[in-house]
DNA sequence: CGTGCATGTTACTTGCGGTAACACGAGTCT
DNA sequence: AGACTCGTGTTACCGCAAGTAACATGCACG
């Protein structure tokens, strides 16, 4: 038959699919960015034009990948923001998890945000495709969930936008930096961070005798 | 005579090495990150053994060609910082100065924040040394601002290296995503972001009917 | 049986980062 | 003057990784 001939086929390449992801999570994981097409090739026990036919580029490989990551991730975050409690403690509670996770896995976290050189086809003015894709598609999330639980007045979707965005960006940063030089607990960062979000910056004194902030 | 000689030396060192710089600005410019060495070598009328020398490697260059755009920007950002006015007003004017200079050049902004494989010898857990230079100065200056200048009370200085990342890690990913879709005017996009630091997040409330936020 | 078709291989091209070896010109030491 | 050094410049090469072409094999279907 034909159909069933399709699907499984479908099935066996899907499969294959799977290993040969899961071959180039490891390395990956063990070599970093960097990793070489040979090298996962070589995990997965075949050589690279396989690879090539399954992903087209050195690019949809890593797209792949990532977007299993990505996925991943974004569950767990969504998991904590669904959570029944207060707002401050859901937005800890999200914080926390994002950190818990490059925290534990930081070659991981490294990979999904240094995509390490795409595309180079854009000569013009197009940034926005060098990013890394779970920063953007974090932003919309948190963006999509503030919209729609916030009375925010006019104007509220763009808001909730920049704001999706800006707080992702702030969580990435802090993070990446904490993770670099351990500076201090995780709830440490998590309260300083949820601190910075409730306004308290701006509610801060200034420092006797200083030319004031 | 020895030091005049030297002195001579080192000031036509020092001019061919920026005009060296100033040819790469140029190919970087057009190229973007991934501009090769050879086409640098080319811009500057010369080849390529000659930037190795000057510069030891293509890490060498882009740090330099990095420090010298990285440290006009602090100026401007230290300028808008300083500026006699009140707090909100002056974090506004920050924030649109970071805005209207990746605004303006937006390849120049690319290749610092995606400095592009840059080494490959960490096979550890060191994630630091990956992320843009350019976001930890930032983050690093504005904490030393805060630290300086607010009265935080204990812990105020690990509370003001976080905050420093995080508003700098805000406002990157928020320019990032706003330079690529453009969705509003820099100074809305100012104002919504001077707004999320002023606490408004915290302080909206629930959309009626939803499940809360 | 032959015909597709997916899966696999070896061997190659291209392009880039980086280096070795050599060549020229100008000032310095004896 | 002639040898020495030193900075600047070149050509020609190595190594390595991305990506491709061409060929080989196993398996279902008529």
């Amino acid at each position: 038959m034909d159909t069933t001939q399709r699907t499984d086929q479908q099935r066996s390449a899907d499969r294959r699919r799977r290993e040969l992801l899961e071959a180039a999570d490891r390395v990956v994981l063990r070599d970093g960015p960097q990793a070489s097409m040979n090298a996962i090739a070589a995990e997965a026990g075949i050589t690279k034009p396989i690879l090539y036919r399954h992903f087209g580029d050195k690019g949809g490989l890593y797209a792949a990948l990532a977007k299993r990551h990505t996925d991943a991730l974004l569950d767990s975050l969504r998991a904590a923001l669904d959570a029944p409690a207060e707002r401050r403690e859901r937005v800890e509670a999200t914080l926390d998890t994002y950190l818990a996770a490059i925290e534990a896995r930081p070659q991981v976290y490294r990979f999904l945000m240094h995509p390490a050189e795409g595309s180079q086809s854009d000569q013009g003015f197009d940034v926005g495709k060098h990013s890394a894709p779970l920063l953007r598609r974090m932003g919309e999330e948190l963006a999509q969930v503030i919209e729609e639980r916030l009375d925010l007045g006019p104007g509220s979707q763009q808001l909730a936008r920049v704001w999706g965005h800006g707080i992702v960006g702030m969580m990435h940063a802090a993070g990446d930096w904490w993770l670099g030089e351990r500076p201090c607990s995780r709830a440490d960062l998590v309260r300083s961070l949820a601190d910075l979000l409730w306004g308290r910056l701006a509610a801060a004194g200034d420092k006797v005798g200083g030319p004031g902030f």
